[in-house]
DNA sequence: TCAGGTACTGACCTTTTTGTAAGTGTGGGG
DNA sequence: CCCCACACTTACAAAAAGGTCAGTACCTGA
């Protein structure tokens, strides 16, 4: 989050959800509360720092809940809040539409 | 764009949407062609370089389509193709999202 | 005593993204 | 002849994002 100050909506949510894995986070937690450790499972390729760091974010977003079981060792639950459900539900045509073209967007040339 | 393969269809159309500027300009066309002056000046803050690459990557991918008039002084307009227009649609939920939730969102504390 | 699971934290570095500022080419108008 | 509009292009620098890896604290069971 860099900006104050938007011309439109569009921007001010890809503001929220940008970067390489609130989206993934975000859709990893719509079917259940997931511990750290689960998570870190769901999303191939996160490192720890990453994971935290997201996760940091959007609880101070306010999009996920975080839960601490007082225990050893240690549990801790991460939970998507209303807004964040919303922010899910906003999000679902987007990815229906990644689904349906990501052969072409795979195809597509880099660099 | 930097990878292969994802996840689910929302990793690839975040990919495909994300940065600073991509959903600004597929925002901006969606009303009518504009020509690279006009777009420039359509979005605030964007500089000729950022506004240029972001066009022509948006150009491999499908999106836009670039049309050029022999002209002097030179006349190059930019537009939707369908597939751009299909992924604006996509957003449109995102975007009264944002929309809906802007002071929410200015309101986070950044850093 | 000691390794192991869990959830982090911090130092450091690389890559990617974004920004700034100046320069290019063309023909028409003053 | 010079300057302007327009659509770029290039070199360089700064900032943001992402990654690696080692280490912490806690109790538990072997």
């Amino acid at each position: 989050m860099k900006k104050r100050s938007y011309n439109c909506g569009l921007d001010a949510a890809v503001d929220v959800v940008g970067g390489k894995w609130k989206a993934l986070i975000l859709w990893a937690l719509h079917r259940e509360p997931l511990r750290f450790g689960e998570l870190k499972r769901a999303i191939s390729g996160i490192s720890e720092k990453m994971l935290i760091q997201q996760l940091r974010e959007m609880e101070t977003y306010g999009l996920v809940h975080r839960e601490v079981y007082h225990q050893v060792p240690p549990k801790v639950e991460y939970s998507l809040t209303e807004f964040g459900d919303s922010l899910n539900t906003a999000l679902l045509p987007l990815g229906e539409w990644g689904e349906k073209h990501m052969e072409t967007i795979e195809a597509i040339p880099r660099d």
